[in-house]
DNA sequence: TAAGATTTAATCGTACACGATTTAAATTTA
DNA sequence: TAAATTTAAATCGTGTACGATTAAATCTTA
């Protein structure tokens, strides 16, 4: 009974893993063009929303840790996305600004996105039904994850 | 309206990115004590229910491909989880094959993912409904990927 | 049956992702 | 205010992930 349970079959956690890996593969073939990753993007997506937010608070936006990000930011930067900026207020903050290309580039993203992304006919109220369920549940694991810390 | 779209398709994408990386940590905390990596366990779920799988066979299931796949089984090996073994009738195959550890474990790795998983309180129709609608999506993105092939 | 095509793994280079540690700056507190 | 603590980034090591290439075995077909 507990074996049926566990096939990979019926593991919400398997098709979570593999619809976020399908996504990934579809916006790097998309974003491919523009030298994007698809974390970078995302990346984009919070500083097209408010630009010059510091490493930790993007990093918080995105679930990040510097680990991952201080890198990725490095890499944006050297592809001229971005730029970091050490606070002279609090030397221990860099903040992160867009550069104009990321400006320029916007609208020819997001145009091609739709253009590529629409075909998979996704209906508005299968879109909103699964977001809710989504972010609800990524609220319950988010607070296992902070109970089980350590 | 190419914006609402737009609006959605990246709420949508980004819900399932946290989602996918909260059940990562998740499970990476959980299979820690018995020195497995989430991608691991997946991989295991599969051999538990059919062992002997080809590398190619155990990657179609998983979504993924040789160069992520071979150095994964490298390291399972390396861990007394899997034997490797390449067929004597056609010399390209390559089997996998559980060892012992992985069968004298599996009771206690599936007990402690329940305990751990458990407190997260999804309702069991939350559950399926959820994951009827992701592996829906996850088919439509897999059809898109494979159009857009290249 | 020999040349060409296909299939299967392995390898390589790039890019996340994470926990742990380190370093430096800022804040708290004794 | 000096010492202890906290905070923010950077760095390091390990482990996925992916596309492209390579190499060897098998299959197809002219």
């Amino acid at each position: 009974m507990l074996d049926d349970f566990f096939t990979l079959e019926n593991q919400l956690c398997f098709s979570i893993y593999e619809a976020s890996s399908q996504f990934n593969k579809l916006y790097a073939k998309v974003l491919q063009p523009f030298g994007l990753t698809y974390p970078q993007y995302l990346a984009l997506l919070v500083l097209w929303e408010k630009d010059g937010l510091t490493a930790k608070e993007l990093g918080n936006r995105l679930n990040l840790g510097t680990g991952t990000l201080t890198p990725m930011i490095k890499r944006m930067e050297a592809n001229d996305w971005v730029r970091r900026e050490r606070s002279t207020v609090d030397e221990r903050k860099v903040s992160i600004y867009l550069q104009p290309k990321a400006l320029k580039e916007k609208q020819a993203i997001i145009t091609k996105i739709s253009a590529d992304v629409k075909p998979c006919n996704i209906e508005f109220e299968e879109y909103e039904e699964l977001m809710n369920q989504l972010n609800l549940l990524q609220k319950k694991l988010k607070q296992q994850n902070e109970s089980l810390r350590k």
